[in-house]
DNA sequence: TTGTATGCGTTATCAC
DNA sequence: GTGATAACGCATACAA
């Protein structure tokens, strides 16, 4: 491994003066400096990250924790964050699974931005103790070196409610999430809010846990106890999905018999027909605040919580209730 | 930061017995390990990365390399790395973006598994003449640090198109990927020579790359020149699903008037209706036969190269040509 | 402008 | 068994 201690030798100056030049320092003469560079080049001279991080105590590379890697929904999450990271010269790896939880402590990376059920609040709290700067998508958590950048969850919820309510329905179904998601828990909640706002309707709930299957499950019971339409919200895009599947192998039909809304505007829901009316937000945008964030954190910019506004989408999903 | 000369001062050793007792040494006595790693405990002491990786040399990390983060593809595949890794006490990091690459060359990880275009070939065995070990998934390099595992693609599509030949179809059409596809290439490369062996069908290519959009235009042009029944093979599923997407508002039908295989057998491919035919392998065990080789490869022992083998699974989208 | 010297937190080779 | 001590490769305060 070549060291900028044989550029020194070859170049007949000392390490310093090497360490000066190759961090482009204005210490040193263009001449040297343009000698020292060539013999780098040539010897294929690359930095040590270790030896490097070790002296600066910093890496300049953020972690990413997921849940895990399956997410059909992750990617332009992950794209908003790189592009921002890029932007500021700061690198990106992303993590999974309970082994990779060291990189933080250990100061692998700078910070971490955490939409990762394997953490709990309490392990995060005492990372953000040691000093480490945390982002946090998926739950609220006090404390100075922590930040959260969440989804306006309860405007979507309360958009969707009013949704189905102005199209007239009068039966509704909610089919929830894993009950340890904040996400669906926040979701969940606004919807009972709105539900008593509207004493008229019949409401009900069939526990879920985010996976198609689940949407295939409430969609067979919805059917089961079928009497009048109905209709359905989902507290995310892929149980939808789940129910369209499901559908498509009975009598009923989305948006005629059993009208269905979502929460987040995945891409494949632009392929369903009818096509599904869901809850939109930019996941590209959400990574690039929660990197913004990070990034202040890291720099002991101040920083208040952030917040990621939601929109409705109409898709024919949600149709008048005909009586 | 709390480090192992915090804990020989509190502890009233030298930093080598303290070394040694983190380290699990049988150097060291029963009675002072306890001790030090009673003191450890309570300080809260998380070894420090870079300086571990500055002594050692190895960072029993290793990195995977992804064109970007948008495949609704890779979550089986990650997962099967890391469970393969996780087993072998190695830990994953994934990565994407050019800035990203120096991971390699830096020794941020000890190892790396590229299914990323964005790196050129002569980068990679740039990376190899260094001493660096690399398991390749999307191209064939020979060096003896780099060792690939690919997939079977000549047999999937040789069992694509006797698939589709012994259904009756005389009307093939192929929709191919991006031209520096390995993948695609080599499907394509075998799919011309099963054609040869069949002169009676009539044959044509559409240039695609493998999304979405390909599949629909491809779809488009089809059903403008449509004269008879015909068959296609999109060289992966995604592009399948896109037809499907097209025909979904044309009178035409998938496996009715337009017969459809794709390639790779996503998740999403099982939801299709008719259900689509495809190629199917193992993402997860591609993954696992991955990091299995560069772990071989970082311990020197010799290997191999890898072949990933594949399966036709009939669908509905397929069908007997009704003249 | 350049060189010397020190330390970052570990591991590992010696002595004792 | 334990303790000095020297690396690992780099950055930097200070001297020259």
């Amino acid at each position: 491994m070549v060291s900028i201690k044989d550029i020194a030798k070859k170049a007949g100056v000392s390490i310093s003066t090497v360490s000066y030049a190759l961090n482009g320092s204005p210490k040193v003469t263009e001449e040297t400096s343009a000698k020292i560079l060539a013999i780098a080049k040539e010897l294929n001279y690359i930095p040590n990250a270790a030896a490097r991080n070790l002296k600066k105590r910093e890496t300049k590379v953020i972690g990413v924790y997921l849940t895990d890697f399956s997410g059909a929904f992750y990617g332009q999450l992950l794209q908003g964050i790189l592009e921002s990271l890029s932007r500021n010269d700061y690198g990106l790896i992303v993590c999974s699974g309970e082994h990779s939880h060291r990189y933080l402590p250990e100061r692998m990376i700078d910070g971490a931005i955490i939409l990762d059920s394997t953490f709990s609040s309490g392990e995060l709290l005492m990372y953000a103790e040691r000093g480490h700067k945390i982002v946090i998508l998926d739950r609220q958590i006090e404390h100075p070196n922590i930040n959260q950048v969440l989804l306006d969850n309860k405007a979507g919820a309360t958009l969707a409610i009013d949704h189905i309510v102005e199209k007239g329905h009068t039966k509704l179904y909610v089919v929830t999430g894993p009950e340890d998601s904040f996400d669906s828990m926040q979701r969940l909640n606004a919807v009972r809010q709105a539900a008593q706002r509207y004493p008229h309707i019949e409401y009900s709930e069939i526990p879920g846990d985010f996976t198609k299957e689940a949407g295939e499950r409430a969609a067979e019971q919805i059917i089961d106890e079928y009497d009048q339409i109905a209709a359905a919200f989902c507290l995310n895009d892929e149980m939808a999905i789940g129910m369209y599947n499901y559908l498509a192998n009975t009598e009923y039909n989305a948006g005629e018999h059993i009208h269905i809304i979502g929460f987040d505007n995945l891409e494949v829901s632009h392929h369903t027909k009818p096509r599904l009316s869901t809850i939109d937000y930019s996941k590209r945008r959400w990574g690039a605040v929660a990197a913004e964030q990070l990034l202040k954190l890291i720099k002991d910019v101040p920083v208040e919580n952030e917040r990621i506004y939601v929109t409705l989408v109409e898709g024919e999903s949600i149709g008048e209730k005909k009586v």
